[in-house]
DNA sequence: AGGCTTTAGTTGTTGCTACAACTGAACCCT
DNA sequence: AGGGTTCAGTTGTAGCAACAACTAAAGCCT
């Protein structure tokens, strides 16, 4: 390791992160408790719901589910198996690549999705959108549009989205 | 449950909070990474430690500092414990009232601090902070402020820091 | 065709967090 | 002073995530 010179973060810097970092503890959270006390989901399984929902078919590849959204394929494969336990999920494998496994919404999946998204959105109205100006919410956008380039230059996460924001 | 209706997203609105929702996914794991591999440190115990560190005496009473960290007093007593157990931190009964205890920073923990400090700043610079414009990095202030007056109303974690950033 | 490497996914183990139950000290009230 | 309530912290249990090891199919190479 070499020895350099720390940077140390300015005033400016230092209270920007500090707040940051609160977010990033606080938030969290806040979004699992709502998601399991009234769908009974936790954060991340809402999100590879919500993924499957939009999908063609409502169908992915494990895989491409995985890096939608950013799990490992083990952690991923765990919470499908849950899933296709209580019903939301059902797993089939793939006809063209027999390596590969589809995971696919069920109605039920479907049903639940459909009435779990309102609580979730004005949930992330309450804590985050109407907390922001407009303005603040597009300079949100580029700011962490700007961090996404740092945290996955790929676009794994991202691209997916793109589609939506940005048909362009 | 009251049936409202729901107020979607605009693609605005959109586009900025699932970016933020793939920032929280993947930047406290980089964080953690880091410092598990450096100081072999979870981005949580860091806090505790940093937060000790800037304490008088770097002493604090185990309610306050879960208040500082947003942690359950059983989380911190269990993450104190594996503290102590690795040296970086004792545990004394309070004078003042023997319901409390006193999680102290020893001389190693201290050391620990001081050497694992520099790459973590840095990896803070180099994900995020050097990812913006001065002018963004103000306005992310700004932002996760208002962010903080949902999530964190009392300001029981921001307080800690405001001492520091904002000494008026 | 046979064998090596890569890819896709599952399974098993360990560690941490959330939640609940518990102990004991302090406070309050008459 | 005595009895109930609140407060501070610990301990025990259950569930999820990270990591490692494993199975099986596909691709490649000669």
């Amino acid at each position: 390791m070499l020895a350099m010179e720390t940077r140390w973060l300015t005033r400016e810097e230092l209270a920007a992160w500090v707040r940051l970092a609160a977010v990033l503890e606080l938030l969290p959270g806040r979004l699992d408790q709502q998601l399991r006390r009234d769908a009974e989901l936790t954060n991340f399984e809402y999100y590879v719901l919500a993924m499957l929902s939009e999908a063609p078919e409502r169908t992915l590849r494990m895989t491409g589910l995985a890096a939608q959204t950013n799990a490992t394929l083990p952690r991923l494969s765990h919470v499908v198996r849950r899933l296709e336990e209580r019903g939301l999920v059902e797993r089939f494998p793939c006809a063209d690549d027999a390596r590969a496994t589809n995971a696919r919404l069920t109605a039920e999946g479907w049903r639940t999705v459909q009435e779990s998204a309102p609580g979730h959105v004005a949930t992330v109205r309450e804590l985050v959108v109407d907390a922001l100006t407009p303005e603040q919410v597009a300079q949100l956008k580029e700011i962490t549009d700007a961090l996404l380039q740092r945290l996955d230059p790929t676009g794994r996460m991202s691209d997916v989205y793109r589609r939506h924001d940005e048909p362009a």
